[in-house]
DNA sequence: TCTGGGGTCCTAGGACCC
DNA sequence: TCTGGGGTCCTAGGACCC
């Protein structure tokens, strides 16, 4: 089937660093890092000198000693996007938010040549917000984020439906979506590093060696596959706070006053949102890197602080030997499970499946498909808890 | 490259239920 | 009573992205 759509891909360029550069004009052509400890974002001038994201900030430094090093705004960075996207929604209602920085855009009901909606929306962000934005342009999402990043920065780049295999094929691994260090070292195994090579090789092959959902994934990105429809209206499924502790040892008791922090941070973080989760997990980091997560999901989707954090001592308890032993140099919580705050429970007598099929079915069709994210037996309490969304 | 902080999705095994 | 198949939930880990 013939699918016909218009997407672009709008990615603000070093967007932290480029902020910094709009607000402070001293900063304009010299080179700028975000970030003191690692590197947030480096300007294109800093990159020059190889100084990438993620980067320790000593090694930046001595890269590019003469960078201009500042700590990061998060508020300013906020707004910003907030700017951004409110040109992203001017240009068409079919907006999906990737991060912070990054958009799709679905243009097809424009009626207008997307090369000339992709410079307009350039030229906007620029006269509005005043920052530099990469547009990549494609039948597919795909495409459309290869584009972008094949014309950063500040540039603008069309992949026409009739020159898709020539753009795509000759591409290294690591442009397919999902194709990271591992799965790159997995591929260059069998002699394969190009998306025309994964095109050729057979998807159970693949598969076998990915496995089935990467596989599958990936034999359809390399062979120009990618039906997935810009999505308005995506919820976040998690929320997250961490922190690094460095290599000194920490008491049971600072462990204790650092978690407390991290449960209060994120209780209000969830309230503010209107959202209760049901899973809390505890992210450790020993010495060596290694990573270990434990997690409790709890019987009620919750928001108090005060609740998770009863999970988390618990879980940090059990975690303890661990910590003795290897020591700890990350310690960091994540709540998963999010629903609605404002989630119902409907009570319905125990043996009556077919009522809560057609209830279920009754509140997707009047809120959606998204609005039941889950209907359980409450074991032998004749029941059913159902959240959902009442309007 | 010696390491942040925020996320997403997939896999696999065991428990449990019908 | 035994056996099997299918499904969901929970937990832990891994890979990846910005």
């Amino acid at each position: 089937m013939f699918v016909s759509a218009t997407i672009l891909h709008a990615d603000l360029d070093a967007f932290y660093a480029s902020v910094e550069q709009r607000d402070d004009p001293a900063l304009r052509g010299r080179p700028v890092i975000v970030g003191g400890g690692v590197v947030l974002a480096a300007s294109y001038e800093a990159k020059a000198f190889g100084v990438r994201t993620a980067m320790s900030g000593g090694q930046a430094r001595r890269l590019c000693p003469g960078a201009v090093v500042v700590p990061p705004r998060m508020a300013a960075y906020t707004a910003a996007s907030r700017a951004v996207f409110a040109v992203f929604r001017a240009t068409t209602p079919l907006v999906e938010g990737l991060s912070i920085d990054e958009a799709f855009l679905d243009v097809d009901g424009l009626r207008r040549a997307p090369a000339r909606v992709a410079a307009a929306l350039r030229r906007e962000v620029a006269e509005e917000v005043g920052l530099p934005i990469t547009v990549g342009v494609a039948r597919t999402k795909f495409l459309a984020k290869v584009a972008s990043g094949v014309a950063k920065p500040d540039g603008l780049l069309v992949v026409p439906p009739d020159g898709e295999l020539d753009f795509l094929r000759p591409l290294p691994v690591r442009r397919l979506w999902g194709v990271g260090p591992a799965t790159a070292a997995k591929l260059a195994r069998y002699g394969v590093t190009t998306v025309g090579g994964v095109a050729d090789m057979p998807e159970a092959t693949l598969t076998a060696l990915l496995g089935p959902g990467a596989g599958r994934h990936l034999h359809a990105l390399a062979r120009n596959r990618d039906p997935r429809p810009v999505r308005t209206g995506v919820r976040r499924r998690s929320m997250g706070a961490q922190r690094a502790l460095g290599r000194r040892e920490r008491t049971p008791g600072e462990l204790d006053v650092i978690v407390v922090g991290l449960a209060d941070r994120l209780g209000g973080r969830l309230r503010k949102a209107r959202r209760v989760c049901r899973t809390v997990t505890l992210r450790l980091r020993f010495g060596d890197f290694a990573r270990a997560t434990r997690s409790r999901t709890l019987s009620q989707a919750t928001a108090d602080t005060a609740v998770i954090l009863t999970a988390l001592r618990g879980l940090l308890a059990a975690a303890a030997p661990m910590i003795a032993e290897r020591g700890l140099t990350l310690v960091g919580v994540s709540l998963g499970d999010l629903h609605d705050d404002r989630a119902v429970q409907l009570a319905l007598p125990f043996d009556q499946g077919r009522a809560v099929d057609r209830a279920v079915d009754g509140v997707r069709d009047r809120f959606g498909s998204s609005a039941i994210t889950r209907a359980v037996l409450l074991g032998r309490d004749p029941g059913v808890s159902m959240p959902m969304l009442p309007d």
